[in-house]
DNA sequence: TTTGCTACCTAGTTATACTAAATAGTAAAA
DNA sequence: TTTTACTATTTAGTATAACTAGGTAGCAAA
């Protein structure tokens, strides 16, 4: 698969999926970042450049809210995440929407899926 | 819902999507608006900016080709589009590449939401 | 003192959908 | 005859989001 394609889909829903992991438990960027890249998934690699200004973003919208904490074995001070009220309202309305923007797409594949069957 | 996010999850999924209808029937850029349009998805509207473009790069990456044909009652000239062999090979990865893509995010949800009720 | 790991930040680039027009032909209404 | 409305395509400029490719800094072990 071109990669080209996997950067496109990802728009719109790697912020939900960082709402998805900080309304899950409190997290910080780079666990956040280490925990994308373990998972291997069909998304590919989440780099750091990608992923802060999402932090950034989602604190300035007030969907997330930060806390610093020091750095548990070595390293610099953390930045732990979770959801505001907001947060987690505007994530439910996401999941609600990404559930009929689903059905949507698999209506066009179905349709044509079914054009090919009739041929 | 935002709008911001409506824009953002097209992205990617707009062009498969243009080639599903292309690959259901012969079609041009004038049918594909109006029947998004009528079929009032969670997709929103989309204008001429939108999808001219996007057939064009279509018939530059050789995924679709285009014939001209006379407008059948008024207006000008209709250019049809149909999937090339390469189209539909890369439709039919894309497809493959939306269902694990779908998968993934589902599994971000489903955590997001275990973790809910376990509180 | 060099390497490696944790942890965060940012400037500039690319890709895609957007707004907001312009162009042009035909038919019906004024 | 002029205007309006519909069909049909095109494009210039803008906004957004993920990308590349770095930099900063603390700590521990080699």
């Amino acid at each position: 698969m071109d990669n080209r394609y996997v950067q496109q889909f990802k728009k719109g829903s790697l912020e939900m999926i960082l709402l998805c992991l900080i309304g899950r438990k409190e997290t910080y960027g780079y666990e956040i970042i280490t925990e994308l890249n373990n998972s291997a998934s069909v998304l590919g690699y989440a780099k750091e450049g990608t992923i802060y200004p999402i932090l950034y973003r989602l604190q300035e919208a007030n969907l997330v809210k930060g806390r610093l904490a020091p750095a548990a074995a070595n390293g610099g001070l953390k930045k732990y995440y979770s959801l505001t009220n907001k947060g987690r309202e505007v994530l439910d309305e996401l999941i609600v929407f990404w559930s009929s923007y689903e059905n949507c797409v698999n209506g066009f594949i179905d349709s044509y899926q079914q054009a090919g069957v009739s041929e």
